[in-house]
DNA sequence: GTGTTTGTTATCAA
DNA sequence: CTTGATAACAAACA
């Protein structure tokens, strides 16, 4: 699942490969991928256009081109992103003309480079937006919670101005905090040593604080990891990101607990979501 | 055939 | 207004 860390490794992996490249080509296999537009307003609409920057909102990756318009993209679960510095070679299944069995999309530069969009599930999107656009997607979420912008007052007053909402659910919705998955809920709560279910405001003052803290500091760990890939979530070079061996709890059901060696990682579903914690080391 | 996986939005209900 | 539940999207996997 592509949360704030592995949108964050793409975003600067693909820094430094997009910018300058000139798009050639695009290729659209699955057209709601690109919806509302159609494939081909959508391919005419980029071929010719220069990425100029990489940028990240949330869980969106936003490629600009020029500064009138930006190519959105989301991944949402099983997206990926894959950057071929030359054209990779044709391979089994799929459309006769596409490259890997799940490529959605496909971006040829002229140098012949290549950006491949995979999404197995199909709820991904690529979607070309202006300015105002562009602005819309930003206010639609939180604050980005590793930018200054994510003060701790700013945490506290959110856990105040929702009393009745477990922390689950707050901290999963993208209009209060920026990027947080199922994934790095979880973690973030077992670092703090709270439950997922406890509701906001239930957490004393030094609770708020290892919170606030645990959410900054297993976001730092990830990127610097390269994400987690618990399923389908590859880097831009189709490799691994190196934090699934650092995850505490999520897809750990069963396991004994990696901090207090005791208890066994229980899993519940809450919000609708599976979530994971440890019995002993959070209340 | 069933349940599970999850990001996001829409819709409904209390 | 707050909050949570559910369905929808879609496909693979156990």
């Amino acid at each position: 699942m592509p949360e704030l860390p592995e949108v964050e490794t793409l975003r600067r992996e693909l820094a430094g490969a997009l910018p300058g490249r000139k798009i050639e080509a695009v290729k659209i296999f699955w057209p709601k991928t690109v919806a509302p537009s159609t494939p081909n307003v959508f391919s005419r609409q980029l071929r010719g256009q220069k990425i100029t920057r990489v940028q990240r909102c949330a869980k969106i990756l936003l490629l600009g081109l020029g500064p009138k318009q930006t190519l959105a993209i989301h991944l949402k679960m099983t997206g990926q992103l894959i950057f071929k510095p030359k054209k990779g070679r044709v391979v089994i299944g799929g459309h006769p003309a596409n490259p890997e069995r799940h490529t959605r999309a496909i971006f040829n530069f002229t140098d012949d480079s290549q950006l491949l969009f995979n999404d197995l599930r199909k709820f991904g999107w690529l979607r070309l937006v202006n300015r105002d656009e562009t602005k819309a997607i930003e206010s639609a979420h939180g604050p980005e919670p590793l930018s200054p912008v994510f003060t701790f007052k700013y945490f506290r007053q959110l856990l105040t101005r929702y009393p009745n909402r477990n922390l689950k659910t707050l901290l999963l919705d993208q209009k209060l905090i920026a990027g947080l998955g199922n994934i790095y809920v979880d973690e973030s709560a077992h670092r703090a040593h709270i439950l997922p279910q406890r509701r906001a405001a239930s957490l004393q003052p030094s609770e708020v604080t290892k919170l606030y803290r645990a959410i900054k500091t297993v976001l730092r760990a990830a990127i610097k990891a390269g994400g987690t890939s618990a399923r389908n979530y590859v880097k831009s070079d189709g490799q691994p990101g190196g934090f699934v061996p650092q995850l505490r709890v999520y897809g750990r059901v069963g396991e004994l607990c990696r901090t207090c060696r005791h208890a066994k990682i229980l899993k519940i579903k809450l919000a609708g979501r599976g979530t994971h914690y440890c019995q002993r080391c959070q209340s």
